[in-house]
DNA sequence: TCAATAAAGGATAAAATGATCTTTTAATCC
DNA sequence: GGATTAAAAGATCATTTTATCCTTTATTGA
């Protein structure tokens, strides 16, 4: 459903939003540790995240990364950041042509699954805290 | 959502299936230039729709293919055969550990997204003349 | 100022996926 | 049986995704 990479963008944000109470910021070695992924391919995301302006970096000592302040982060931004639209807006069957008025064969029977889908990632914020308590490994 | 070969492979069973009234056997040529694909990376997946059953195949003139006789054939069959069941079984986060028991952040999020996609691919058969009639360009 | 710290950036490697090409095997028809 | 047709099988290549490594840049605090 998601590349690995977005998998861990996923877990990234909530284990950052997990530390924003205390204020701290969160380093890569600690995320990738936290969440059991690779430290360099981590950083290489976190990159990703920032440049969608959904983590603010600092280098240096007391550096690592913040939530993007003031802002209202949904799963569904950070699914686009990583993986693009083509989950959300692409023919399952990758068919340029596809839309409503000139459907694919399974069109149709897909269109709920899009809207589910749509308003899952829609609805989810990466600061809820039922998301914030569980387990990420 | 799905793997590139895995949409041809469902294009493949659908455009074979609307061959299937005329009693006449489709080959890998037709099919490749029927639902825009390469020719044989095509006939790739044929090969796996044959080992999975799914599919009759016959060499020599008069050769080609047809659907695997006295057999629903259910989209979920194809992407089984495909993808496998990843989609329909692995954690969404990619965790080993996640289940209903021990669920990671959002799992509790895509169960109904889960569930409908289940019932879609489960329900949907391959034969269904409402498939059939439909541009795979 | 300088050493330590931490992210950014670039280059590279490994694995998975997508795609092609060639040879082999089987079936049909003359 | 021999020529032809078409799929099977295997080797190879290309691209994308996943992952690592090393150097550079910025920041802090002694």
């Amino acid at each position: 459903m998601f590349s690995r990479a977005c998998e861990y963008a996923i877990k990234i944000m909530i284990y950052i939003a997990g530390n924003e109470q205390g204020g701290r910021r969160t380093g890569v070695k600690e995320i990738s540790e936290s969440i059991n992924s690779p430290e360099a391919f981590t950083a290489k995301i976190l990159q990703q995240l920032v440049k969608a302006g959904l983590l603010s970096s600092y280098k240096g000592p007391t550096g690592g990364f913040e939530l993007a302040p003031n802002k209202k982060i949904k799963l569904v931004d950070i699914v686009k950041a990583i993986d693009g639209n083509k989950l959300l807006e692409n023919c399952v069957l990758g068919l340029e042509t596809c839309s409503s008025k000139n459907p694919c064969p399974v069109h149709f029977r897909f269109v709920e699954i899009r809207e589910q889908l749509n308003e899952t990632l829609l609805s989810t914020d990466i600061r809820d805290p039922e998301l914030i308590t569980k387990g990420l490994e």
